[in-house]
DNA sequence: ATTGGGTAGTGTTTAGCTTACACTATGAAT
DNA sequence: ATTCATAGTGTAAGCTAAACACTACCCAAT
């Protein structure tokens, strides 16, 4: 039913970064496409906006297809548009990102996209404008992390302080004295120290933390500072 | 020509957030809309993203078409999709925000959207979901005013500290030392003094200043720091 | 039982930056 | 000459960030 009638309708897409962490490095969570073109290779997972969804809808939707997980951290990018993106037919696409716990990823789903983690330094050529998304991808998370605590998303409830700082390491390629980053992540007041320590890292084991919701619904508009001389960093 | 052949297509617009400064407050331009649904109620200027243009550009016109201005800072927002949000049809809007020179505006345009500057903290009534994308508009500016310099581009290419000041505090609904901020402000390098004076403002006059555009472009990614405690304000 | 290896955990000093704060300068109008 | 309104400037104190090194713990190997 088309009542603004001479205005042209086109195809609304959702296109998703997910990252996740493994201890090591950051990476994102890519498919292969499915359908042409372009079928078989390395892509963002997406699809569709439908008719009885809204934008974010779509996203959440498109998020659990994949990775089984609902109520995870997933904020939305920027919109593409350019005219020729999809070379099949017009089609603008509203790009998200995602913070899951890595663990929580059912790999069973794999099988059916063929999904794969590859870390933000090895990235494959991919479809369309995709590899555009992962960079303004890649460039949101360092700046919004650089200010607010949203890493944490990307770990399990439990972990520990030097966990942490691997991956604040990991996402700013930087190193940092843990001296000083213990001091600046407890004063934060984010975090909740636990009796039960990891024994996985070390011989000696490190304490567990968890966050403190409270705090962290409360503090997480305010300027942290985690990172040390944050003006030097290219965001 | 339909090529996904399953999947519907729907309308994609485009709205602008319209900042600009007149020396006082902070100010958005707002247009009578002129087709129903909703004539004669108080909108955002907006259109229809055309089949040969790109999202940037559809933004870029419509700027162009209300206020005659090329060139100017437009930055992409977010974007909104309910499926409700038109009740004619559904139409996703990709919402950007502009910041021009309030007295590069011309004001001929006016009369074609009846268009009016109205200040922030007196925004009627708006059509559809305008006042959320107004909203969303007031928080990036401050967010990113915080960080980074953009608020030069609602003045004048001469103007003087007093006046950056105001604009700084109108924006952030605060109060600075005026001892802190000229140093602030001055100790970034940004600024070119002349040897002109505005006599507008008082006896004395103050003298003009200009950016350093070099400067201006090597430093606009990194963080500043202009307001006091950023920390406290509710970004 | 002792030692060695690897990671966890902690405190202090220094330097730089942020903040608070008040007086003089200028030019016009009376 | 006085008044008035705004422009322009410096310093001291407190705080935060940065640099920096040693001890604690646990296990495994001998």
């Amino acid at each position: 039913m088309h009542k603004y009638s001479k205005q042209t309708r086109l195809l609304l897409a959702v296109d998703c970064i997910i990252f996740g962490f493994d201890g090591e490095t950051l990476k994102i969570l890519l498919i292969q496409r499915g359908f042409q073109p372009e079928k078989g290779n390395w892509s963002l997972m997406g699809g569709f906006v439908q008719p009885t969804e809204s934008i974010d809808q779509a996203a959440n939707r498109i998020l659990k297809q994949l990775t089984g997980l609902e109520g995870v951290y997933l904020e939305q990018l920027h919109t593409f548009g350019d005219t020729n993106r999809d070379p099949i037919e017009r089609t603008a696409s509203v790009a998200y990102f995602a913070l899951i716990d890595i663990h929580k990823y059912e790999t069973q789903l794999n099988t059916e996209y063929h999904a794969e983690w590859f870390p933000l330094k090895r990235i494959p050529k991919l479809v369309f404008d995709h590899q555009d998304m992962v960079e303004g991808a890649k460039r949101r998370i360092r700046y919004k992390a650089a200010l607010h605590p949203i890493l944490f998303e990307l770990l399990p409830t439990k972990f520990t302080i030097p966990q942490l700082q691997t991956l604040y390491e990991s996402v700013f390629n930087t190193t940092i004295d843990k001296r000083n980053f213990s001091k600046r992540v407890l004063a934060t007041g984010l975090l909740i120290k636990l009796s039960e320590k990891d024994k996985a890292g070390s011989k000696r084991g490190a304490y567990y933390y968890q966050l403190n919701m409270q705090n962290y619904y409360a503090k997480f508009q305010a300027f942290l500072n985690f990172i040390p001389n944050p003006d030097t960093l290219h965001l």
